[in-house]
DNA sequence: CGTCAATGGACTGACCGCAGACCAATAGAC
DNA sequence: GTCTATTGGTCTGCGGTCAGTCCATTGACG
């Protein structure tokens, strides 16, 4: 009967090498939208000493980011690692493996997903913003509205990304990030339809007033629409392949 | 200002050696009362498997929290690892360890743990529950209700466990228990009153019941209304060293 | 009373990741 | 043009971790 505890307790230590890791923790970033295209990574030692590997680690990785398409490095001086202006397009998951992630996490992460960003929504709304935090917010809002299709899924991120953290909460905007990165294979997959994106777009305003207006109730129920919104059109979606 | 995704990104890929992680995994299923005094833990080859470390590493950890009080080992068939009956009292936290936790990452410990504990409240609500996990929800909070003051913190962690894990999210239910185990420490320096453990009790009880009655809206606010007591609780004791 | 299965305990060789030092290239400052 | 600081690129020796194997011990069961 402990059975459901001991496994999240005794869950493994590690998912991957270092190596693997580092890859993952870079893609987010991208992928995220945190750094955008054209933007310059932190410079290797730098970065290597933020992630906490070593800098041959961390160049393996950026090798074969490389390698995939995502950056490229200059030398010298002013040089660095430079996030590509192209983004490769992210190959479709064979549906064995969205099967696999169907049955195995999907409505984890959904429920994670959703426990984190309402509460970030509310915890956002809360609390009184810097100027600077309001006008992050807003460009982020405006560059999403503002998207075209291509740019749609890292602009929505990077706006779910930056409610998170105008809580001011590291913790919570690393792990709303790594609850995305889980769902975003999946969202790649579901086709992006212009009366869906209209709609995300209210309904992201609606967040956003909200915790410009410090009304955290409204926010926590605006991003909860929002999110059940999304919800179920993964999962219809993902029961029909 | 790209600056607060960047930390929560770009930290440490890692934040110990295997071994280090190893022991920290093991503490907390000991002190959130995943398995209690007497309890024995599964095969030292079982738990590597699970934990995704080598036997050596493991049996390395092991031996840390044997030498700590916390464990015992048997050999031969039916003997195992065992957690004593008597476990070693927290030491104190050096004030110096407390001040730091307190500018660091009080703060954001606790908008996590809120952000956490509330939704898994509210889903563990909207959920169906066995009648499996009905009774698990129903012991961890007789248990809780009955425990000692040297036997509540364990106990009470359990109860909050055990309330992510019947949310059916084993991410959710792992991210409570590290965000737990954050403020823990912490919780250990305040006293115990018994007053607050009788507030804590009805508050624990009205949670429960509006879980089994399946209502979210209710469960979320006792939740909340229990946290940001708590909250409020450490605050002030941390205030006033 | 012996057997046996499962457990903790111990060892080995290989590999991965690490810190640190050094080299090579580049573009701005002068 | 030359200098120089900063960056990516490369190498080496060391320590931790791993998978695999075998040993030692125990208690239930036939």
């Amino acid at each position: 009967m402990v059975a459901q505890a001991d496994d999240a307790l005794f869950r493994p230590v590690r998912t991957g090498n270092p190596f693997e890791e580092t890859v993952e923790r870079l893609l987010q970033a991208i992928k995220l939208g945190v750094v955008g295209p054209g933007d310059r990574l932190p410079s290797e030692r730098d970065l290597a000493a933020r992630l906490n590997v070593s800098r041959v680690t961390l160049r393996e990785a950026l090798h074969a980011l490389t390698e995939a398409g995502y950056v490229e490095s200059r030398r010298g001086r002013y040089g660095g690692t430079f996030v590509n202006a192209q983004l490769p397009k992210p190959r479709r998951t064979p549906a064995k493996r969205l099967a696999r992630e169907l049955a195995d996490g999907l409505d984890d992460a959904l429920v994670l997903r959703s426990a984190l960003e309402t509460g970030a929504a509310e915890a956002a709304a809360a609390r009184l913003l810097s100027s600077a935090e309001q006008d992050h917010l807003r460009r982020c809002l405006a560059e999403t509205s503002a998207a075209s299709l291509t740019d749609y899924r890292r602009l929505d991120s990077r706006l779910h990304l930056a409610i998170a953290e105008v809580t001011g909460s590291p913790s919570l905007t690393s792990a709303t990030a790594d609850a995305r990165m889980r769902l975003n294979e999946l969202l790649d997959a579901i086709p992006l339809l212009e009366r869906n994106i209209e709609h995300s777009n209210e309904q992201h305003e609606a967040i956003v007033d909200a915790i410009l207006d410090g009304a955290p109730e409204a926010a926590r129920r605006a991003m909860q629409e929002h999110l059940s919104g999304t919800a179920a059109l993964l999962r219809a979606f993902l029961s029909f392949p």
